[in-house]
DNA sequence: CTTCAACGTTGATATAAATCAACGGTCTTA
DNA sequence: TAAGACCGTTGATTTATATCAACGTTGAAG
């Protein structure tokens, strides 16, 4: 067991939004904080389930899914350190909106969730932190509510794969822990669907797929695929 | 041309997020409110432009929409009197998301986003009636991605009949102003798609279509329909 | 009044993608 | 070591849905 920060005060691991909080707000935080691991594999929250707390990731990967009748899933996003994940249960009716599991091994800080709420309401920055976090968020859902609706496989695969490569795991030759189904569930189709479309843009000299690294050589192609769907 | 109230103070149209304001605050919102008129089918707002204010709707209905490549749209939500949008650019990247029209006559009052910036900075309970408003917006998005991604037509189409007659217009038999390519564009497929499963429902007696008026006659059965997909 | 465009509807056809099935590989677990 | 489960992969088949085409209606514009 990785031994976390002893106190949110000296954390070299918090996350952006507390970077405006003075060390008695901290203090605050550090109090009401559960540190928490987790294995690859386990639920940190499940969809339906109360709300309690808002989750600060401190290492590891965690991926977020809506989850639908009959076991479908999709994926809404990843969160990486440091980062902390929105619940937006937590002002409407304390119920979580989507499921968080962590992909490899995952150290966790839990906050209270009227913490948080506390904190909105007596500092200004922070609520406005708070304020564009979700609004990114927002963003995002409208992003993959068009991708996944008006594009046809090749376009979601190659955004899939930018999207691993540009904005979760910022490198290009990158090695994901994630299986052809949880790439499914980015894309909203079958794993089935996914090994052949990655199958196809190998054959085109587009990517190279080495087991689970990955390597995009032409990401220009990827970018018009995606686009043109 | 409709006359608004002449100030906020004392406006009968206020959105809710309003009431916890003083009349200093009022004051200040009235000060940068532009009262608008818009017709059937006008841009109040379009994606991609950028986003100065946000627009509280006092009369008429509003329709917001993504914009694929292609022409392609997925409705995200109508706004009724007296609700405000949310544009949740404002706090990122000062654009647009989605795209705004008048689905009618419609009028609205247009208050600048830094206003509202300023009261979530200086008036708590606006701040969290503000982050409620985007929180729901959230979850409806969440749950937008699954119902359109993983059920086929007839749970679509059932579904958003419901939404139609239980959140929007709030009437069982409903009259709308959709085209059948707006109830398209609410449920992810082609107009002719939509046409073929009203007439299935109206065939098995769950529904009846007269021209713009849909009566639900068997609302348990669209549930049903809705939820197994 | 006429013309044109957009809408609603229906049928026929094409096609994208899911499903089903099979097999080898790897990892876990008994 | 052996058994079972899950994963990745591939091919064959089915199916849901889009596309294409046609036509009557309505409403707006010239």
């Amino acid at each position: 067991m990785k031994v976390i920060s002893t106190h949110c005060i000296s954390c070299k691991n918090r996350a952006d939004i507390f970077s405006g909080l003075n060390d008695t707000e901290l203090s605050k935080v550090n109090d009401a904080r559960v540190g928490m691991h987790y294995s690859h594999g386990e639920i940190i929250f499940k969809q339906g389930s109360p709300c309690h707390d808002f989750v600060c990731v401190t290492s590891g990967l965690v991926k977020c899914f809506v989850e639908g009748e009959d076991d479908k899933k999709i994926i809404i996003g990843f969160v990486r350190p440091v980062e902390y994940i929105f619940a937006p249960g937590a002002y409407i009716d304390k119920r979580h909106h989507f499921t968080a599991i962590a992909c490899e091994e995952t150290t966790v800080c839990l906050v209270a969730t009227d913490v948080f709420q506390e904190l909105v309401r007596s500092n200004h920055e922070f609520a406005n932190e708070f304020i564009a976090k979700i609004s990114n968020q927002t963003i995002d859902l409208c992003r993959q509510l068009t991708n996944l609706t008006q594009k046809q496989i090749p376009g979601r695969v190659a955004e899939t794969l930018l999207r691993l490569s540009q904005i979760v795991y910022k490198k290009n030759p990158f090695t994901s822990c994630l299986s052809r189904q949880d790439m499914a569930d980015m894309c909203g189709m079958t794993k089935e669907s996914v090994v052949r479309a990655l199958k196809t843009f190998k054959d085109e000299g587009i990517i190279t797929v080495d087991g689970n690294q990955i390597h995009l050589l032409n990401v220009p192609m990827l970018e018009t695929i995606s686009k043109i769907g």
